[in-house]
RNA sequence: GGGGGCGUAGCUCAAUUGGUUAGAGUACCGGACUGUCGAUCCGGUGGUUGCGGGUUCGAGUCCCGUCGCCCUCGCCA
């Protein structure tokens, strides 16, 4: 070992060591200096140590009073005991000091473009800079602690598949595309010249295709491409954890995953998930949410009004009654205070926000001093008052919002209004904003449990999850004019449904299932087609064509008759899941290099042009 | 492709109704200071107000265009 390395870490010393002779070697976060003595806080990913640099060596102290933020340093030096009264109660090292008998200068370091410090009330730089210069964003303190946590998360998975008997396979990244869903990445092969791989939406076919070949329990992090829009909850690359298992049921696929899913709280937060999670079926999901990946942290839910509507002399309501729609609304309790009129009125904050679903517009009452107020109030004969009070339980200081327009639209327009009050109002607490002190009986307890340290109080309040169950198989789209797959087009309909694949594919349920925690889609799964027969039928139902569905997925088909066992499973967003459990709502903030919202990679500069001869190689032409 | 927000010192932000030489904190540089821990105190350097055009006696501020970033709708089986 040379003579500059580190034999123990920034975060290791305790009084224990009190006397040794240690060799540190971190980054500066800071210096203090004094006339007497430099102290520099020294810090890698396990901690910080303060290092005490006294003026006894004047070569030694005149090459610290040189040291500045982010310097590499090794150190070599006794550790002692702080003295007396200026012990840390805030940080593990608190107790002890390093005075050091060695400074080695590993590399220098010039001013940052912006700060790898985390004071309290210092604000990130701006994403974009962050995003360019990543490997310094990388070193801040919370960024580290999200990516050690990302880790652990990924050591829980293997653990808990690996107990469970399952087979960690890997699957191929250059595939074929296929016409079906998300846009691909597509690659083009220098062999083949006008052949293109395509960048797997997932390993869905080569799992599926494991399960024929009889490794009857697969699981992967795979890595997975869409060439789709971005989100803050959306990345072009991202990974999840994909499951398929033989030989099963619906519940089979469910009971296993919210196993996981309760060791995964339990071990990185140390809260408990109540088991079995609720279940709930898309079409009640859709009626009282709004949305097929429901928040259920809190209540105000979606009431229909149908029946009461439908007795005022609102011809508003009453018009788009008469032509099949429906009149639904929410009950803000207590929110009156915070919506203007003005808010509420055609133009205003609520209304503009319903119109981006397509809602015509935002209806709405208040009631004030035991009276509905309002400018449709008056619609409202007295009688139809009192069931619309009873039906919404109405109360002094709420405020009822009601979108009548046909039923996805208010689904949408409510569900996505739902959601937003929820913030808005704080109708439920996200567990960062309940930081606690730092806590040293929370380190020994986490250590005793085996899991990181928590600086937050975390209850189980906080997360609040669900299974969505039944959808629909297809859905009707209007550009393309014709039947499309819900979840994907493997998915088996349910087996009292089969008889009406052709009759009425509207009507036909899939055997998939979504896994929500706190309004966040976080897996999603199916039972599978086994059987070549139903499998082409879905193909024709999509408007395939046998010819076509033998072309694109002859493979399959044919698979399919060679044994084919009955199969299901089901993919995690591990993205998502590193997402709330470390407390962000940004998923950049849980991937080392993520793309910015244009899917650019702001530090490499990618994508980017490459050069005329590697085009010429792949045949690829540029349009001018 | 649509809607919204933002862009001022290396960084985070301010700048009244369009009006003096565009300020503050921090970083950085220099000085003072015997135990700090975001040390403190004093002083200093640092600006094409994203870019281009326009209106005006006068533009960070108003108008048009453009670029970039974020959120969102569409999209994401």
């Amino acid at each position: 070992m040379a003579d500059w390395q580190r034999t123990h870490t920034c975060g290791e010393l305790r009084e224990t060591h009190l006397g040794q002779t240690v060799t540190l070697n971190g980054w500066v976060l800071i210096t203090r200096n004094f006339p007497n003595q430099v102290f520099v806080d020294l810090r890698d990913r396990y901690g910080l140590t303060q290092v005490v640099i006294e003026d006894g060596d004047k070569a030694l102290f005149a090459e610290a009073n040189q040291l500045g933020r982010e310097y590499v340093l090794s150190v070599t030096g006794v550790v002692r005991k702080r003295i007396a009264g200026k012990e840390r109660a805030d940080i593990p090292t608190g107790q002890v000091e390093l005075e050091a008998k060695a400074v080695r200068v590993l590399n220098a370091c010039p001013p940052l473009p912006f700060s790898v410090t985390e004071f309290p009330d210092e604000e990130p730089a701006n994403e974009d800079l962050r995003l360019q210069y990543r490997y310094l964003d990388l070193r801040r303190r919370s960024i580290q602690q999200v990516l050690m946590l990302r880790h652990r998360v990924c050591k829980i998975i293997r653990d808990y598949m690996d107990t469970n008997g399952f087979l960690e396979m890997e699957t191929p990244l250059l595939g074929k595309s296929t016409p079906e869903g998300a846009r691909d990445y597509l690659v083009p092969s220098r062999v083949f010249n006008g052949e293109f791989f395509a960048l797997p939406q997932s390993p869905q076919l080569y799992k599926q295709l494991l399960m024929i070949s009889g490794y009857d329990k697969y699981f992967q992090l795979a890595r997975c491409l869409r060439d789709e829009d971005l989100r803050a909850d959306r990345q072009p690359e991202f990974t999840q954890l994909d499951v398929e298992m033989s030989f099963v049921e619906r519940d089979d696929v469910l009971t296993l995953m919210e196993g996981l899913a309760a060791d995964l709280l339990k071990q990185c937060l140390g809260v408990t998930l109540a088991l079995p999670l609720p279940r709930l079926s898309y079409q009640d999901a859709m009626l009282r949410y709004g949305s097929d990946k429901p928040d259920n942290r809190f209540g105000m839910e979606i009431i229909d009004i149908g029946d009461v509507a439908g007795e005022s002399e609102f011809k508003v309501f009453k018009d788009v009654l008469a032509a099949g729609g429906v009149v639904r609304g929410l009950n803000a309790k207590n929110a009156a205070a915070k919506f203007s009129n003005s808010d509420l009125k055609p133009g205003g904050k609520l209304s503009a926000f319903v119109t981006q679903f397509k809602a015509k517009g935002l209806a709405w009452m208040k009631c004030e001093a035991g009276k509905l107020t309002g400018s449709i109030e008056k619609f409202f004969p007295d009688a139809v008052k009192a069931k619309l009070i009873e039906k919404m339980q109405v109360e002094n200081g709420d405020v009822l919002l009601f979108v009548a327009d046909k039923e996805s639209v208010a689904c949408d327009a409510l569900g996505a209004l739902r959601s937003h009050l929820g913030s808005e109002l704080k109708l439920y607490k996200n567990w960062w904003d309940e930081k606690a002190e730092y806590d040293a009986t929370e380190e020994k307890a986490a250590k005793k449990e085996k899991r990181a340290p928590n600086p937050f109080v975390v209850k189980p309040e906080h997360f609040k999850m669900l299974w969505v169950l039944d959808f629909p198989m297809f859905a009707f789209d209007d550009e393309e004019r014709r039947w499309v797959a819900i979840h994907h087009p493997f998915t088996a309909p349910m087996d009292e449904d089969v008889a009406n694949l052709e009759s009425n594919p509207g009507a036909v349920r899939a055997k998939a299932y979504d896994m929500v925690l706190n309004g966040y889609e976080v897996g999603g799964g199916s039972i599978r087609i086994h059987r070549q027969d139903v499998q082409a039928q879905v193909f024709k139902m999509l408007g395939m064509p046998l010819e076509d569905a033998q072309a694109r997925f002859g493979f399959l088909l044919d698979a399919l008759q060679s044994g084919a066992p009955p199969h299901g499973g089901i993919a995690l967003g591990l993205d998502r899941w590193c997402m709330i459990l470390a407390g962000t709502t940004n998923i950049r903030d849980v991937i080392a290099f993520p793309k910015n919202q244009k899917a650019r990679d702001l530090m490499t500069g990618a994508p980017a042009v490459v050069e005329p001869r590697q085009l010429k190689e792949l045949g690829v032409e540029l349009k001018k």
